[in-house]
DNA sequence: GCAAAAGTGTTTGCACTACACCCATGG
DNA sequence: CCATGGGTGTAGTGCAAACACTTTTGC
């Protein structure tokens, strides 16, 4: 068997950066300012680069487009199809990302290149369609057993906030009483004593998460 | 934003071929004849070439290196931590593949390489324990809600067999009865109305999977 | 006092657990 | 007839689903 160096495999990134706006799911898009697929909707991305990690050009790609840091990320899967990009042959290992975008709106502004948070259905360049559509799948599953949802709220949220959560992003509305049974029986959310009042109606009680880190919960067997 | 095409990123696939033999988990390794780790076993892996997607270049090192065709293949996750390789910046799409043993020990004997299957703590070259451990966890928790367990087994088969593989892959024992009730109510797989007789005990039912195409079922909410 | 969202319990059915014995065959 | 694995049922428990009214506040 020979082994060959390639030196025609561009190794490039994408992020799926989402979060809720206005009880919609949203995705960070930036608009390409040339061809191919110039003018349209695309996900922000980059070329990885020498002694950089994937993960790491997918952070450095966040920062520069949507001017974000600290940012909840994980590696979702890596597109190389043949003819994925009319350019040649492009190996890209996409990110999901998760934001709150309360904390977004400030910094999104500075950045560059036009990132703009689109609906999840909205036509994109190549094939990120694609890519956006296994990102949900992933995010959905993700909720059902982590605490993954956290990087969608702030710090400190109301149950009724983390609910829409999940119906947002499950796409289905979900029964009041039976969802803060199975939260509260999870064990990854905690109190913190506080109510958020002020408004013309009953303060709610306020809750964070116990941990930040990822929490995978059991199944089956 | 300056676009920096690179050169000095290696792009790589590595295979995580698993079987079972005499009840325990196996995994498919390669004597590497040169350093790094010159001796040590590692996980079977190629070059990707030009105009072939990762997916054809880790079929190809299955074929290559293990005589396997026409096998089970699955994208794992993308290793490409600096430092993980020490001849430079290594980027290796990992895959995931299953086999039956059966089927498999003919065409092994005329492969190159010494190819055998380990157990999967042995101690391999490179990052490639971790890779097995990825993909271990990955396998277990697609046993549980998918039908890939049939990769690992003939097309026909009893349900002891089948248990059986749950229980090596798991790593724990599980009761007959149950077993059968929860395997039979999730509808993916039937039985052909064949025995398996010619052994001292009573005959066995056999039974298939409904289709060989991956079958996810649902969980949560 | 009214609008608006917060908060709370019970019943019902289904699914998972634990557990032990008889059956069919080959030798 | 005996050894071997194949095959089966039930009772108890816990989780999920369905479902409606009272509470607290700001105005």
């Amino acid at each position: 068997m020979i082994k060959t160096p390639n030196t025609t495999i561009f190794t490039v990134v994408d992020t799926v950066l989402f979060t809720i706006i206005e009880d919609t799911l949203k995705v960070l898009c930036v608009t390409r300012q040339r061809d191919p697929f110039d003018g349209q909707k695309t996900l922000p991305g980059t070329y990885i680069r020498n002694q950089e990690s994937s993960k790491v050009a997918a952070l450095r790609a966040l920062r520069e487009k949507a001017g974000v840091d600290d940012i909840y990320i994980e590696q979702l899967y890596t597109f190389d199809d043949i003819g994925r990009d009319p350019r040649g042959q492009y190996l890209s290992v996409a990110y999901l990302s998760l934001a709150n975008s309360k904390i977004l709106a400030l910094n999104i502004s500075e950045a560059t290149q036009n990132p703009e948070f689109v609906d999840v259905d909205t036509a994109l360049g190549f094939d990120h369609n694609s890519i956006v559509k296994y990102a949900i799948s992933r995010l959905r599953s993700k909720l059902e057993y982590t605490n993954v949802a956290q990087h969608l709220l702030p710090n400190i949220f109301t149950l009724s906030e983390l609910q829409n959560v999940y119906e947002v992003v499950l796409g289905q509305i979900l029964d009041k009483r039976n969802f803060r049974k199975k939260i509260l029986s999870l064990g990854i959310i905690e109190t913190t004593g506080d109510t958020l009042s002020g408004l013309r109606q009953r303060p709610a009680l306020l809750y964070k998460f116990k941990t930040q880190d990822l929490v995978e919960l059991q199944r089956w067997f």
